[in-house]
DNA sequence: CGACGCGCTTCCGTTCAGTGGAAGACTGGG
DNA sequence: CCCAGTCTTCCACTGAACGGAAGCGCGTCG
């Protein structure tokens, strides 16, 4: 991970963010040293910054001594969800489409060069999902992500697009033919994947916009991509429904 | 409001955290003045601070200059219920509570010498109840709220009795008596309250324990506080299963 | 049309908060 | 008992943070 290569010129604040940055799904209980070690910071300094984030109360000590996030940040937290109004206005959406289809069905945004995960309805079919309530996956090997990625700024497409990681043998990791997906996700208004973030899982996905603003993407998780023209017309109908709600 | 009084000697991240907590519900989006007057900072310190927290996904700034709270607090935030795993477990005993009382049910934990709501379920009663999801509301006002203050230790409960605001005419603003009420909440297992945070409203709250800890409280907002042995009864029942299934 | 007010941004010399190596405390295990 | 691992405290040096002042961009009013 990490590892402790004090970055000297890191403001407080980056170090402080830094810390917080250390927990995830994965990584929710951390020692101080392993908070140090993930943040690249000494221990002394880790030590003090943990102790004003905690006396704050965006992380909480437990009472075996380690660290865990703590309930104001979760509270400040919901606001950003809140202030969109997104997942509110999309709920009925996903329940329909759930219902219609019974497949596993996602609502996700872009944040900065990740898909992050905002709702989720899991189906109980037989389908491998890793995507949940809150996680973040990489954009180029997920269907909402090539729909997130083909209407992002080309600043980001070139971030994404340098740096295309294997997660099974079908994730695509040539810029080029990527590339290439990005455009035909614009000409047809939905993207695919196949087996290429998780095996034995397919998605289709399209965009959510607000005007002419593409503000998220409607994803689901299918064992396969047959009947594809009428769940993307689903899945459209949904976006769009969920655009004109949102005004 | 907080006005600016820059205190000289805070930490550089207590003025980052005073940013954050610069917004809350009734205070979704903020410009940058408003920011720097509600953390008490010099505008050149906010703005600087603001910068560090937009790059790292803590705020996020929108296309008329207003700053909200970012996906990435949002989605640390989530791990914070769900690492205690409250949220989940709790969730079916307040659907079943419900569905036997009708009642707005309320599911709280105790931050610091604030109740925070952690869940709830909205009866479409004529109660005014003003508490949501995330919220904070005083202790010494809500069922729930004292429930814990009497299971708080004795600093949170000085700090507590020091401060009782006035909320509605029958808020409870004498130390004394609610000293006394909280006894009595020890004794009696549950505690209520009657138009204290809001006319018209009245509440029944229990706790929760895992093992000997009482770690969040469950409560119920009625019109009136007839039937309360029956209600208390139902309460408990649903307060120790939870109890139970966290093991 | 120019002057003004307002909110935001940048600049830069001063200074004090932050730093982190080192040493001390605590804990558990061999 | 000692040692290894983890956490906590100390303190003298230093460069990051501070914030007053000045500059910018924009809408508004006289």
């Amino acid at each position: 991970m990490a590892g402790n290569s004090s970055t000297p010129g890191a403001t407080v604040t980056s170090r402080a963010l830094a810390l917080l940055g250390a927990f995830d799904e994965h990584h929710r209980r951390l020692t101080l040293t392993e908070l140090a070690d993930r943040a690249g910071l000494p221990m002394p300094t880790a030590h003090r910054l943990v102790g004003e984030l905690v006396a704050w109360g965006a992380l909480a000590r437990n009472t075996s001594g380690e660290y865990a996030v703590g309930w104001r940040l979760w509270d400040i937290g919901l606001l950003a969800p809140v202030q969109t109004g997104l997942r509110e206005v999309a709920s009925p959406y996903l329940h329909d489409l759930y219902g219609a289809t019974l497949a596993t069905v996602h609502l996700a945004v872009r944040d900065g060069t990740d898909v992050l995960y905002v709702d989720r309805l899991a189906g109980h079919a037989s389908v491998p999902v890793v995507s949940s309530v809150g996680s973040r996956l990489p954009m180029h090997a997920t269907g909402v992500g090539k729909v997130l990625l083909a209407h992002a700024p080309l600043e980001v497409q070139h971030a994404v697009l340098a740096d295309l990681s294997r997660i099974t043998p079908y994730t695509i990791t040539q810029p080029g033919l990527l590339r290439r997906q990005l455009a035909k996700v614009l000409r047809d208004g939905y993207a695919s994947t196949t087996e290429e973030m998780s095996l034995g899982a397919c998605s289709l996905a399209v965009p959510i916009r607000r005007g002419p603003d593409v503000v998220a993407a409607l994803g689901m998780v299918l064992p396969s991509l047959k009947d594809r023209a009428r769940l993307v017309g689903a899945l459209q109908v949904a976006a769009r429904g969920i655009g004109r709600s949102l005004g």
